[in-house]
DNA sequence: TCAGTTCTGTCACTTAGATGACAGCATAAA
DNA sequence: TTTATGCTGTCATCTAAGTGACAGAACTGA
């Protein structure tokens, strides 16, 4: 990518507030954007995992989630959700293996890519690079052992209620922990289908508990963006007690 | 550790055929292992994840499961199966962070342990040892989406059969295929109820699947030792095919 | 050797959740 | 504006698997 784009500085601004390349000289980040180039994906588009050999991946703006699939029934599940300032593949990266997992643009997805190699190659090279790369991979390790204990230790309303916590805005309430409705950006748009799929789930068992969650007056639908009105009690679905309440009830 | 230790050489040659400490040269290995320590863990003892935050650990001899309970309930879930040669733990030497998962010996438990800001050490300043921390990495990330994948797509008994498969020592197989019962060993001696615990079920609905492939021949118990007996048919299990073929049948 | 504990094998019962079906909306395309 | 496609909301039905209970086998340790 030359420097004399349009749209470099932006892109470069971009890429400074991501995990990974956070805190590098602009020296540093400049010699990096010579090796990107611009990319952009349609939403609803499924790519190839083996694009993940060859290149490395920045998202610049939209959602992708990585999901895999069961050979004979086609039911999906999905691994990961990324957004910007994510990264595509985190795993080949390391191990330069094979990653059969499928990469679905959730929204128009802005990305910059680069040859895997040479991002290998900034790693061995930049410690400060390196330094951003070993949390970021603690990071994804965490949330996939989040997952195998939500899959296997929780039922199926109480891994939705988490989903939804863990992607609420939690950042807009005010000191006095008063709130007018808590926007959940990151699943705004997403069906009830693709929601499903983030908790090993079936699209009419999500949408009968999100129905309950309405009813209790937990949360409602605005315009697609889910909006969350009673956080006390979203956390006691998350945390299960909600069913054993109801029982005593 | 001093190299006067009876027991030294053969600590420095377990060490050697690990993943990670593997391909290194005999100055580096003795330079380590003079910041080793011997540790000794009994059968089924519990200990507190917080001292992976000061130590790091390498599996000498035994078994040990690392799982996730739930706080209520107290449902547990084995996040990792670990052998001879594998590390405990990995993650917090990435990041530094609390790991809240439970380390648990399934036998009596050699094992080497040294400062973990040591390990880290070695990882900035050995390229050769990092080259073999990477694809480590890249292993344990893989084992945990293949458990994610696990739970979210296939049922109890299909599971089950993928658990059993992957641990069998499919190497005794000779070259046209034949064997006579393929030792499972890593799972040699597991109770019913930790197989539950590693597929994410409980007791009686692992004995209820155990049982049944016992009446189809795939597999019997021979002094606590798990063999498989048609390897053919436990595949086709570990597929997910074998409840569709009976309802033709 | 005997008491105590833990594990296995079973069974009857209950339930969460998967499945299939369909009507009504909403969004996007023609 | 109309048609088509996809999404939501809601059933009734079915089943895998979780629960509790108990007898007997098999270790464990005094």
């Amino acid at each position: 990518m030359k420097e004399s784009w349009p749209l470099y500085n932006t892109y470069r601004y971009r890429l400074s507030q991501t995990r990974l390349f956070r805190g590098l000289s602009m020296e540093l980040l400049d010699d990096m954007l010579s090796h990107f180039r611009f990319e952009s994906w349609n939403k609803g588009s499924q790519h190839d995992s083996k694009i993940a050999l060859q290149r490395f991946y920045v998202i610049i703006e939209g959602r992708m989630e990585l999901i895999q699939m069961h050979p004979q029934t086609g039911k999906k599940m999905t691994l990961l959700l990324l957004e910007e300032g994510d990264v595509y593949d985190i795993l080949t990266l390391l191990d330069e293996q094979e990653h059969e997992i499928i990469p679905v643009a959730l929204d128009d997805l802005k990305l910059l890519s680069a040859p895997i190699d040479e991002v290998r190659t900034w790693i061995k090279q930049h410690p400060e690079f390196n330094k951003n790369y070993m949390p970021y991979l603690g990071h994804c390790i965490r949330r996939h052992e989040a997952l195998v204990a939500d899959l296997a230790l929780y039922e199926t309303q109480t891994r939705l209620a988490r989903l939804i916590l863990r992607y609420a805005s939690l950042g807009n309430i005010a000191d006095d922990g008063s709130y007018s409705g808590i926007d959940v950006v990151l699943l705004h748009d997403l069906s009830n289908e693709v929601l499903a799929e983030m908790i090993g789930s079936v699209r009419q068992v999500v949408n009968r508990h999100l129905q309950s969650m309405k009813k209790e007056g937990i949360l409602h639908y605005e315009n697609h963006h889910l909006i969350i009105d009673d956080l006390e009690s979203l956390r006691q679905h998350a945390d299960g007690l909600k069913q054993q309440m109801e029982t005593f009830a």
